[in-house]
DNA sequence: CGTCCAGGTCTAC
DNA sequence: GGTAGACCTGGACGC
């Protein structure tokens, strides 16, 4: 078993708590990654450019760091380099959240986060992120999970000497063997019902080149720009727009959706039902992180406190 | 059984 | 530009 640390540090030196950016999501529970938030670890199946996937599992290392253990036979040097850049894509780990944590160090109620919150599981690719947020629209997460499964079990690549059945030990899909895959797939197996047409263009238009979901990273993009390529997507709307782009780093949109503003109005004790202007009001002070701040107060006890 | 609706989006006015 | 209606699926409900 071949493993090696990653420090858990950002850019500027700021904390990061493991357990809370792992347990920050629930993407990070749909395949190919698999969450154990009782341990705080994480499982999860990345592609290796020139070579077959990997399957690795991280969890907590010595004080400050992450242990990763990649399963298989033992991976070479520059299997190993790249593992490293996408598990700190996955954890988030190359964003600067200093002046977030600036702010949140002044609001009582959030002040919490500056030890290590507010780092996001992200996906290895755009395009993956992209995917799983078109599969939680409008449906249950049951839904959701059993799509994103699909998806990974029946049109994922093996890692290398992965089990043979189920998504476990697959990557997630590339755009080109979503683009393949039969229309009967989408909707007989991944049961995506009129998702399936948005899902299998998407990944044709990935896949030709005809869209660059990765070229929405650049810093220097503005929101703006980045938010009207998103809603130019098929099956993309306002509600997955922002979540793609908090999934991107740009969190100046609040996610606002049937889960968020019942569950932002129950932790305020708030009788009647809060306007989305009311919740973007508490938020402003934070500025370009106001939907971070906002994700962090709805998720704050999906970690226990300690 | 039928209706409603979930971490919405698209099309047609 | 803003607003109805339709839309796949599958649980949760009420009758």
């Amino acid at each position: 078993m071949t493993s090696f640390d990653i420090p858990l540090r950002g850019p500027a030196g700021e904390p990061v708590d493991l357990r809370r950016t792992l347990a920050s999501h629930g993407t990070a529970s749909l395949p190919p990654m698999l969450l154990d938030e009782v341990a705080g670890t994480l499982e999860v199946t990345v592609p290796v450019p020139g070579g077959r996937p990997r399957t690795v599992h991280i969890g907590a290392g010595r004080p400050g760091r992450a242990r990763v253990e990649v399963r298989g036979r033992a991976p070479g040097g520059r299997a190993i380099a790249s593992l490293t850049e996408t598990l700190r894509r996955i954890l988030n780990l190359e964003e600067d959240l200093s002046g977030f944590y600036a702010v949140a160090a002044t609001d009582p109620e959030l002040a919490w986060v500056t030890t290590g919150a507010g780092r996001m599981v992200h996906a290895p690719t755009v395009f993956e992120d992209v995917v799983k947020t078109v599969c939680t629209t409008n449906c249950s997460w049951s839904l959701t999970t059993k799509m994103v499964t699909a998806l990974v079990e029946h049109l994922g690549e093996p890692a290398a000497g992965a089990l043979a059945e189920g998504w476990r030990g697959r990557a997630f899909p590339t755009p080109e063997a979503m683009a393949q895959a039969d229309p009967t797939f989408y909707r007989d197996v991944a049961r995506a019902g009129y998702r399936g047409p948005y899902l299998r263009s998407l990944a044709q238009m990935v896949a030709d080149g005809t869209v660059d979901l990765e070229a929405l990273r650049e810093p220097a993009l503005p929101d703006e720009d980045v938010e009207e390529r998103l809603l130019a997507l098929p099956g993309l709307g306002p509600y997955a727009a922002a979540h793609v782009m908090l999934t991107l780093g740009r969190y100046g949109r609040l996610i606002l959706d049937s889960w968020t503003r019942p569950t932002y109005a129950r932790l305020r004790r708030s009788r009647r039902a809060v306007s989305d202007a009311g919740i973007a009001r508490r938020f402003r002070r934070y500025g370009p992180h106001a939907g971070l701040a906002f994700w962090c107060y709805l998720t704050r006890d999906w970690v226990e406190e300690g």
